[in-house]
DNA sequence: AGAATAGTGTCTCTCAGACAATATCAC
DNA sequence: GTGATATTGTCTGAGAGACACTATTCT
């Protein structure tokens, strides 16, 4: 070994290194029935057996840590190809009773019925739950970070296009604006909220209208405004 | 061992927790002479010796992650009571060489004189530097944290009061305006900005005024606006 | 016919941003 | 006196938000 191989070692002592280990939580959003939804899974192993909880697990050697978000909520909840962010982590000590673990959450929102699910890995359910109606207790923290998710949601809403990420490629402003008032919570001006998102170019119109229960409504899409979190001027409506 | 603290043990499994230290740095921010600077160090040790990087080092047992940041700051570069607030988490396997380490970045924004700097454990040196002249490489990632810290800081600067934190108790408002200048690096109007942020309530007179090396300007302190991570009505000067 | 939703326009008020001249203090 | 900074007000244009009625489709 060479002197400059043996000085890049010298910084490796293993005592530097105190057992913490790292996983990784995964929120996902969804919009059914008007309502603000959750992921959630049962889990059939200790901790927290036969508690809700999100979907997660420990970051394997060689992933990055969205990949290892991604692959624990495939193995979980067969859920795929969803586009994850990172939250923020949490690491209070104690969280996990059997050992120190950090945990770096993930969320995520799609479209209703954009992603299959089904009962995986260390799970004995998987269930949408209602924002505001979740079981409790949940396992381990979960509940403060899910309340941070909900936090980060209503904020970006504001200021950037997450909206459309609920809805599919195609949508109508009547949809769009059930994402809002979803998540917002509180009704928005139909008149005020069609002009808005025109104006703003956060959509703008495609073929085609959705034939429904009653008169047809014209479709639309993301526009130019919409592009990969930008959307600076804020959006509020009403008071 | 009864049944119920075997069945609390059978989730653990020293197989599923594969090796990853938990690592924390931390981005801190000042204003000195008109100018974003950030505090860097020299590194005394192996890996990235004699490069300059970021405070940071590894999660202690016991300690909460916020903990870990504000002793890690401490020890190397001496600077103390400083409130730290979570940025991001960065774990590509390969970031550092030694093994696989996921940190959790932090930021702070202080008054420039308010931290007593000097050159600690790991260290051989202890520097502001310019956030655009920020010497390179960096060690790490530590680029890469820096920029996300500074995109971080230039959007809360919109829509909250950050800019306060990097003032003293008393305050002119030519220095808050020094601020907003200096962060998002251009120039804005002087009328236009005092009247906002004496609308907006963000600041308020205080007693006494500055007496400088010309006409003496009034002091101003945090207003009503200012609590805590509050001002919605976002902020915007000029173009 | 009735229920549910789609679609549309105007007004007011507040705020963002452009813009310039005078007074004060230290040297 | 000179240089540097403090302080002050008005106008215009854009956007937020309040507000109500008609048309369509399906049952």
């Amino acid at each position: 070994m060479r002197q400059d191989e043996r000085d890049f070692l010298k910084g490796y002592d293993p005592s530097v290194f105190p057992p913490a280990a790292v996983a990784t939580d995964v929120a996902v959003f969804t919009l059914q029935e008007g309502k603000l939804k959750v992921l959630l899974l049962l889990r059939a192993e200790h901790p927290f057996q036969d508690a809700w909880g999100l979907p997660g697990g420990f970051l394997q050697p060689q992933e990055d840590l969205a990949q290892a978000a991604s692959r624990v909520l495939a193995e979980e909840t067969g859920a795929r190809g969803v586009y994850l962010e990172q939250l923020s982590t949490f690491g209070r000590a104690g969280r996990d009773p059997r050992m120190r673990v950090v945990s770096v959450a993930y969320t995520a929102f799609v479209p209703w019925n954009r992603v299959e699910v089904r009962t995986g890995r260390r799970t004995r359910e998987v269930e949408w739950f209602p924002a505001h109606a979740l079981p409790r207790p949940l396992a381990f923290d979960h509940a403060e970070i899910l309340s941070t998710a909900r936090a980060r949601l209503r904020a970006k809403l504001e200021y950037s296009p997450v909206a459309l990420e609920f809805l599919p490629a195609r949508f109508t402003l009547g949809q769009l604006q059930g994402v809002y008032e979803a998540v917002l919570g509180r009704a928005v001006d139909k008149r005020n909220f069609r002009q808005k998102v025109l104006k703003a170019r956060l959509v703008r119109r495609a073929p085609g209208v959705l034939k429904g229960r009653h008169p047809p409504a014209a479709f639309y899409e993301a526009g130019p405004g919409a592009r990969e979190g930008a959307i600076y001027p804020p959006f509020r409506w009403d008071r």
